[in-house]
DNA sequence: GTCTATAGAGTGATAGAC
DNA sequence: GTCTATCACTCTATAGAC
């Protein structure tokens, strides 16, 4: 019997990607194995609670890197080059706007109300983590805290419009504009 | 036994707010028929053509609505009358933001690739309408098509981070902010 | 031999279609 | 309600590392 041995680590990238195109629902055990080529033996090996626990270690994942590749850099580095970090690395992660973003797409169906705290955790950190950069760029607390805000709503916008037009040229125009706005208002 | 009679307009009304909650996969016949208190027999009259036929009959549904109540104003009343009325139709459809976009929803999974037509014609046209009556306001045909844009996926977005963190303020600042930039552009 | 990771048929439940 | 297909999930067998 052919064998094929994947880390944990590989397994959740890979089953990330099915829940990302497909959803949670859309995700279906038998799609999973047959995208990733993990068989049900390594999956409930992996994860014995089954897609719950799929779902779950797949947003960990995705906050784990986003801590680590943005919100914690937009927090302790110079707020100026780490804000421009925060485009370049954005762009990057969602593909210039053909990978959509999992979590904002759990949040609009029920999905929501399976993993609440996460969903809420990922969009809160990055909301404060950006307004907390902002801040010491010299901006007042509030400011910072609606544009950031709108750096947020803009990015989630535009990864659904470049995905219901199919256009290529709305996400990377759209943060460019985001760019301009916040260093019009940061100096 | 109690019979209650349904018009098919009242059962597309029902179902669309099932879809709109749950997504497309989300929504079973079973959900569905718990929901809108419809029974089978009366969805398949309906809907011969099952979940499909449902969804395809929602979005026309709601195209067409949006045709009268905002495109259609966009396009042929006083520019800045409409947009202002645009604000206030935007606001009261999606609830302040409790609602979602199901379309929107629609575009981030693979219902995307079941509905590519209506969903990308539905944005299209709430941009070209909106651009179209920001150039009667004077302004030039690619500053329109911008903020056009700009005003959906903000929309869009808001929908995203209000859903995501339940916050129910987040819409109204968003719209009310998208409609100070549209005028500071439109005079 | 033991042990862990994988393969994949098999389970009852429930899906959508009619 | 009835149908078949498919769902999430379980379980046994076994491959390969030691």
């Amino acid at each position: 019997m052919a064998r094929i041995v994947f880390e944990k680590s590989d397994a959740i990238a890979l089953v990330a990607e099915v829940f990302r195109e497909l959803g949670y629902e859309g995700a279906s055990m038998s799609e999973i194995t047959a995208r990733t080529k993990l068989s049900k033996g390594s999956l409930y090996h992996f994860f014995p609670g089954g897609k719950e626990q799929m779902a779950a270690e797949i947003m960990a994942h995705i906050d784990a890197w986003f801590a680590t590749e943005m919100f914690g850099p937009l927090e302790k580095e110079a707020p100026r080059a780490a804000i421009a970090r925060m485009w370049e690395t954005t762009d990057s992660y969602f593909r210039s706007g053909r990978r959509v973003c999992l979590i904002g797409a759990f949040a609009l169906d029920e999905t929501r109300d399976r993993f609440p705290a996460a969903i809420r955790g990922y969009f809160h950190r990055w909301i404060d983590a950006l307004a907390g950069a902002l801040t010491r760029t010299g901006l007042p607390g509030a400011a910072a805290k609606a544009l950031a805000e709108e750096a947020v709503i803009g990015i989630q916008g535009a990864l659904t419009l470049a995905r219901a037009l199919g256009d290529d040229t709305i996400f990377g125009r759209t943060l460019a504009r985001l760019k301009r706005t916040l260093e019009a208002a940061s100096g």
